[in-house]
DNA sequence: ACGAAAGTACCAACCGGTTGGTATGTTTAA
DNA sequence: TTAAACATACCAACCGGTTGGTACTTTCGT
């Protein structure tokens, strides 16, 4: 995962991958039928270690809704730090690459993506319903969004933003949301 | 940039590249000095093509300012149909593949982007100056906002969310904006 | 006005190295 | 005894890049 953060999916060799783990080619073939299907097991190993990051994530223990989304984007922003490759998406990067090449590889990283997002739709919902949101956007689509404006800010932090270019889209991300549910932006 | 689009950067080969265009690798190589010169080459011809679609676009005819940037979300919103290498972008795209193998097309990648960002931003502080906007955010940062909204839903697209999925990120966005400067989400 | 020299554009053939993948052998644990 | 877990050695195809060469155009001294 830490190779192909750095390098991209295409760019990462099976004998990259194999010299960095400290495993022969044969030891490789033998866990995984083709390259392709180590990137599908990637995508799904990130989901699930990610998944467990935020659901042991402290957030969840605010009482309103409300403020249980805003600390989970508080949270996004907070652990942006570092090097790029340690806090971009693994499965942002590789969805990229893979969207026409690789369908398999594209649809296990949608599945992590949208399913990610799904882990943020209760909450809204409930938001909606407390704070007497009248919309014309779903749960779904918000808690979609917001994973495009982190998504984006990590693209611009590669195109030379840096670590400050993907915090602001998240800023500006929970200003939204705020401006969203109390019509203040904090 | 058809085939970049479609399959990535690194995923291109140079006879790829040769074979579409119906030249041979010896022509290629009297035009640029390496694959990554190409990419760099491709960075800046985007830059120049998609800065004169925009700049020939209908929305700066409107008076004011704050339409013109809404007018330019929508635009952004209406040309993203058909299949998906053909409405993404491909500085975003060659940015997450090079940002640490190839840091020259990286930035060239960059330029394209914030540069694009830039083109926003009078209009924008014209807005705040209008609007009487008092806000902790500047024009940039909402500009570059802005791109990270879009190149995000374009991630959503390749990720399985297909247009609706970009297209939905946009709206969001262009709803954030509304609601910045007028407070009321149309 | 003219021809030699220089430069540009392009090609087919080829280079060493790397690619994802395989065939076969050896070790280890149950 | 057996099957899974590795290692070794190897493959054809392909990678980006170089070579020496041809055809054409421009420059410039005379």
């Amino acid at each position: 995962m830490a190779l192909v953060r750095q390098k991209g999916f295409t760019a990462t060799s099976v004998d990259d991958l194999c010299r960095h783990a400290g495993v022969t080619k044969g030891a490789f073939f033998h866990h995984f039928a083709s390259k392709d299907e180590l990137g599908i097991s990637a995508a799904k190993y990130w989901s699930e270690t990610t998944g467990a990051l935020f659901e042991a994530a402290p957030f969840h223990t605010l009482a309103d809704p409300l403020d249980r989304v805003l600390a989970y984007i508080d949270f996004r922003r907070d652990i942006i730090s570092g090097d790029i490759s340690e806090f971009t998406c693994l499965v942002g990067t590789m969805a990229q690459e893979a969207h026409t090449t690789a369908p398999d590889i594209a649809k296990a990283c949608g599945d992590s993506i949208f399913g990610h997002a799904e882990t943020l739709v209760s909450d809204i919902s409930d938001a909606m319903d407390i704070y007497n949101v009248t919309s014309d956007w779903t749960a779904e689509s918000l808690a979609r969004h917001t994973q495009a404006a982190i998504q984006g800010g990590f693209i611009l932090a590669k195109a030379g933003g840096g670590t400050d270019a993907a915090k602001d889209a998240i800023t500006h991300l929970r200003r939204y949301i705020s401006l969203l549910f109390k019509g203040t932006p904090e």
